[in-house]
RNA sequence: GGGCCGUUAACUCAGUCGGUAGAGUAUCUGCCUUUUAAGCAGAGAGUCGCUGGUUCGAGCCCAGCACGGCCCA
């Protein structure tokens, strides 16, 4: 990196000449008396106490504009709340600081004591008595108007997104705060927050490819968590009977518009509650979260109203398979026949997959992109449901439901396998699915049987993907959008 | 993994038929004490993603590679 542009180089001269002059560069003794937002607060309730006589303010944030009119200029800056203009004259600063001033760029933090003042056109501005370079910055900004277009360079240097859009700003403003109403949705029903291990001997808990790491110490191979559900669990088993943890799961598979290697769940676990309490709860917790977060239960994404008031659509798997995807009902239990009406329509399914694989694969293409509206798909096949309880009339199918919205999967929510039996015998058909070649299969967890072996209340439980979640608030087209720092390949230097 | 598109100044973007690289913003110099994307006058700024090829000559055509975006699997 010796090679730096023309523009760098001058501010780097620019800095060292400050520095000969004795300026401090990074000081750390200006303490301002609010923020810009509480300052515009004041403004808007009491203008009247305001003048070139009242009250000063200590403010400091981010210089983004300059306007230099000779002996005076206008600033305009931002703190994290908001931002405000500032008048600048040399008769008021004295020689020396409006010298120093008129060095100092856009992207430089200052600091600035005065009263406000409005100027002709009435806009409340700080009339600067002392000013004050609190942080020199030494690279430009992009430029104000245009801001930082690049999609690259927005992920990567998400700071000079954040500094120069708003949207991106308001995107993880939004995310900050449904994650915190999430957390009091589940604190209010007497959820306890707990945190379970993110590296695992074995993972298990979903159907995906794990990141692998090395204990050096322990001398063990360990992964990465593709989902806390068999931790949680234990924690049922333990005696806490309301559990959920918000955390990241990771999973090694390609990144999209939808998938990102590390993606946030909030999973929670009910003891005594069955999969259609939980269907229940997430309707409450949507609706009140879209209310909050968007102002209304009606949230437009991409263009399309979604309604997220409670009442939302519950249809069996195959009754969508037929209703939605528009499979012959005659067909929908011959295996045989399903596929050749797969391999009609270019979809691919293995002959090797049993009939439950195969309309969970027919429902992916046929059913899926059709769901815009919050929908409950219920009624999954034991085949594909290792850890979900088999229904009381049908061995076949189990207790267990998704919700789709907008086309993709947001959660999954089952009621819970606390048979040891069961679930070993599950864990043993995974296995065997393993053997015949699907890597993504479940693995044999003992340890996690032989909690059950100690007794698990009936339960239910649930996870819900944040990201999904939060780019349907915010209506964002790609999971990049609403993760401060997406996965991207190293760039090669 | 496949298809399409993109990569040019710090940022946002033009660049015609292949003929020595352009604008706005930003920067620098000068003027300017109520501006609003301030204004006026002047100046500087580029490994055109990388590597090859074709050509007298390549930002432009061809091939490969890298990174990114969208779509598909």
């Amino acid at each position: 990196m010796d090679k730096e542009s023309k523009l760098l180089q001058l501010r780097k001269e620019k800095i060292n000449d400050l520095k000969t002059q004795g300026i401090p560069l990074y000081p750390n003794d200006f303490k301002p008396s609010c923020t810009i937002a509480s300052l515009k607060q004041v403004i808007e309730q009491k203008p009247e106490s305001l003048g070139q006589d009242g009250e000063h303010f200590y403010i400091a944030g981010r210089m983004m504009a300059v306007n230099k009119m000779g002996k005076s200029s206008f600033i305009r800056f931002k703190d994290s709340t908001e931002q405000i203009q500032a008048y600048l004259q040399k008769d008021q600063l004295g020689e020396d600081i409006y010298a120093l001033f008129k060095k100092l760029d856009i992207g430089d933090f200052i600091g600035v004591k005065g009263p406000l003042f409005q100027t002709r056109t009435g806009e409340w501005t700080i009339l600067a008595k002392e000013f004050r370079l609190l942080s020199k910055a030494m690279r430009p900004l992009p430029e104000k108007f245009h801001g930082i277009k690049d999609p690259e360079k927005r992920y990567r240097q998400r700071y000079l997104d954040l500094i120069m859009n708003d949207k991106a700003r308001q995107i993880f403003l939004k995310r900050s705060r449904i994650v915190s109403l999430m957390r009091r949705f589940f604190e209010e029903k007497d959820f306890m927050e707990v945190e379970t291990p993110m590296m695992q001997p074995l993972p298990g808990g979903a159907e995906a490819t794990p990141f692998k790491t090395w204990h050096n110490a322990l001398n063990m191979e360990l992964f990465l968590r593709i989902a806390p559900e068999l931790y949680l669990k234990r924690l049922v088993v333990g005696g806490f009977e309301k559990v959920f943890e918000i955390n990241r799961n990771f999973r090694n598979e390609g990144v999209s518009t939808r998938h990102n290697p590390e993606f946030t769940m909030v999973e929670f676990y009910q003891a005594y509650a069955d999969y259609e309490q939980l269907m229940d709860l997430t309707e409450d917790m949507f609706e009140s979260i879209a209310k909050q977060i968007c102002g209304s239960t009606i949230v437009e994404y991409q263009g399309v109203a979604i309604e997220f008031k409670k009442g939302w659509q519950r249809i069996t798997m195959m009754d969508s398979l037929t209703q939605i995807g528009g499979i012959d009902a005659a067909i929908i239990n011959d295996t045989q026949a399903l596929l050749d009406f797969a391999r009609d329509n270019d979809i691919q399914i293995t002959k090797k997959d049993r009939h439950g694989k195969v309309l969970t694969k027919l429902f992916d293409i046929l059913v899926e992109p059709k769901l815009i509206q919050p929908t409950f798909i219920t009624g999954y096949p034991v085949e594909v449901s290792p850890l979900s309880r088999k229904s009381d009339t049908n061995p076949e199918l189990t207790d267990r439901f998704e919700l789709f919205i907008a086309g993709r999967e947001i959660a999954n929510g089952f009621s819970e396998i606390n048979d040891p039996v069961d679930q070993h015998d599950r864990f043993s058909m995974q296995v065997r699915q393993r053997d015949e070649g699907n890597p993504e299969a479940h693995i044999m967890d003992s340890e996690y049987v032989e909690a059950l072996e100690y007794g698990m209340p009936p339960t239910a439980g649930e996870g819900i993907g944040i990201d999904r979640l939060v780019m349907l608030l915010t209506d964002s087209p790609s999971i990049r959008e609403v993760i401060l720092f997406p996965h991207m390949k190293n760039r090669t230097e």
